[in-house]
Formats: C-alpha cells, structure tokens, sequence
DNA sequence: AAGATTTGACCATT
DNA sequence: AATGGTCAAATCTT
C-alpha cells in the first residue's frame, strides 16, 4: 500500500520534473536524441503511475498518441463510489465521440446478458472478464447508454481484474478498424495484421460508435465526480477511415514506446492500457481513498498538465490508516 | 470448431 | 408481482 503510493508519487513527480527537463531543452531546441530520450523517460513514468492506477481499478483511458495533439476535451467522467454492498464501484461517463468505448477498456469482457431497463431507452449490457473461468477473474461491468445523451455511456465496473491480460497487451499492432459486424460488412481490407480478438474488439468499438451517434446529454451526478479521465478525442470519422496517421506519426516520433503505448487498446479506444507487470499485482484500496471526494482533487490528472499535476497531491494528513475508509 | 453474442428463462431481491 | 442480474441454449462470427 505504502509502496505503492509511493511509487506512484515518484513516478508523477519524476514525470513532471522530466518534463520539466524537456522544457528546458525546447528552449533553445536541444538534439532530437535527448528530447526523445526525455519523452519516452516521461512517458514511462505515467506509464507506471497509470498502471498503478488501473491496477487498483481506476481506468485510466487515455490515447497517448494523440495526448500531444488535443488535450483540450475532457468529456469523459469517472465516478468512484462504494455501493451498499461494500463492492467498489466506478461509474462513467464517456462519450462515443471521443471514440472511448464503453465496451473497450483494456481488458478482454465477455457479454453475458443484456437487459432493459425500467426507465431507460437503451438496454444495459452486462459484461464479466473474459477470463472468469479460466483465471477466476471475477471483474464485471455494466454498460448502458444515457438516456439523455447516447453519446454517453455510463459504465459501472464491480470487482477487480485478477486475471493476468498482459498477453492479450503485448505484441500488437496500432491497429486499424475495420467495418462494424452489426452492420454486416465485414471485408474491409486491413492495412495491419490483427490479433484475432483485436479485430473483434475493433469492430465492436466502431459499431457501438455508429450506433452510439444519435441522441444527447445526460449527467449522473456531479456531486461524486472525482476523476475526469483522460480524454483525447479523436474523430470517429478519422478513425474509421483509417486515419491514424496522427498516431503513427507519434509513434515514429516517440521512437521507443513503453508496452502500453503500443497496445491496440490504447490506440483503438484511448484507454490506458495496464502494463503487464502490474496486471492484478495490487490488492490494496487506493482506488477507494483515490475516489473519496476528501481524498483528492477533481483534477484531471489525464490531460498531462503538468500544472494540475500539482493538484494530485495526497492529503498527508489523509487517515489511509482509518478502517473507516475501507468499510 | 472455437469463442463470442443474443435472448428468453430463471432466480433473487424488494 | 415487478425489477434487475445471471444463466445457458441457440445463433453468429471468424
């Protein structure tokens, strides 16, 4: 627990301050050699502050790619909060535009159901890990497009993943999406090779894209908003098209990227991947204190302002040590 | 053929 | 009884 914090502490500050190297080195510009050195430097410390994060439960969407273009539309909401039944939960908005997918957030889920809802216009999915039965991964989430906004989903996560999905992050390429299987078009040439189940989840992103497209907005509750998430939209059209020449771009430009970066989840959905080496390492509740609203900011710490970084700060005086807080 | 999704049935809770 | 969550057979996709 301990440790944790403190990594992820050294890994933001380390991040910050490297940045801050990279500043320096801008002005005047220094050898494209040190500067992509300082950015991949950079890039592995949120790397590894994020998969803390995501391992704890939290998340962390972002593109990584296009983090250095558009940092400017922060639409997608996290809400953490306890439920009566002592699971955690973590609600979400997102939006489809953003193309952050409800249905892709870096772990492999299995639909299992799906039901209407009294009061609701859109059925809610029901999703468990893929590797329930074969790790007896036990996390699950819902789904359901806002009422007001189906450009909106709201995503409820329960459990943790216990379940090692490094395999499924590694050795992959920036994939591009092909047609949407809803639609019935499935002979799209595809310009990369793709893991099967990529292709799926590809496909999946984009026919919940088309069909996410139709009505408006909807908050849940403001109150308990506690992590915006990283947020860089990309332009659905763009994507679908192919167009990832943005992110190629980064990735030629960012050289030698962490596991992460490289994951077609990343690059087809804005997620943060979870590295490999933190996948369900962690059991402690930091994603608990993360998400009382007393025990951090509403800072977004996806848009890697290194100025709101400032913000992430943990309250020392915060009681990590109060049962109370993890009942 | 294997794995994922769909969908009506079933179950638990209120 | 109504509602939400899960199961599982049928179906679909690759």
């Amino acid at each position: 627990m301990d440790w944790e914090l403190n990594t992820l502490l050294n890994e933001l500050k380390q991040g910050k301050e490297v940045t801050n190297q990279l500043m320096k080195h801008l002005h005047p510009p220094s050898s494209h050699q040190t500067r992509q050195a300082l950015l991949h430097k950079i890039l592995c410390s949120y790397d590894k502050a994020l998969s803390i994060l995501n391992s704890n439960g939290f998340l962390v969407e972002t593109n990584p790619t296009a983090a250095a273009f558009d940092v400017s539309d922060k639409k997608d909401v996290f809400k953490r909060r306890k439920t009566s039944s002592g699971w955690t939960e973590q609600l979400r908005l997102c939006s489809a535009k953003s193309l952050d997918n409800p249905l892709d957030d870096g772990y492999c889920w299995r639909k299992y159901g799906q039901k209407a809802i009294l009061g609701s216009n859109f059925p809610r999915g029901y999703y468990r890990c893929t590797h329930r039965h074969s790790q007896g991964c036990l996390a699950i989430k819902q789904v359901q497009r806002s009422d007001n906004d189906p450009t909106n989903f709201e995503v409820k996560y329960r459990g943790r993943h216990t379940c090692n999905q490094a395999s499924h992050f590694a050795a992959t390429i920036v994939p591009v999406p092909t047609e949407s299987k809803e639609k019935g078009n499935h002979s799209r040439k595809r310009p990369f090779q793709l893991e099967q189940k990529q292709k799926q989840k590809v496909q999946h992103v984009f026919s919940s894209l088309e069909s996410g497209l139709v009505v408006k907005t909807e908050d849940l509750d403001n109150r308990e908003q506690i992590f915006p998430s990283f947020s860089f939209p990309v332009e659905s059209e763009q994507v679908k098209n192919g167009l990832f020449a943005e992110a190629l771009m980064e990735n030629d430009i960012m050289g030698n990227l962490s596991p992460a970066f490289m994951s077609p989840a990343t690059s087809e959905s804005n997620y943060f991947s979870v590295s490999p080496c933190h996948m369900g390492s962690f059991e402690s509740d930091l994603t608990d204190i993360m998400s009382d609203p007393t025990s951090v900011t509403n800072s977004p710490i996806g848009d890697l302002d290194i100025s709101s970084l400032d913000k992430l700060e943990f309250d020392p005086s915060f009681p990590f040590d109060n049962p109370e807080f993890f009942s």
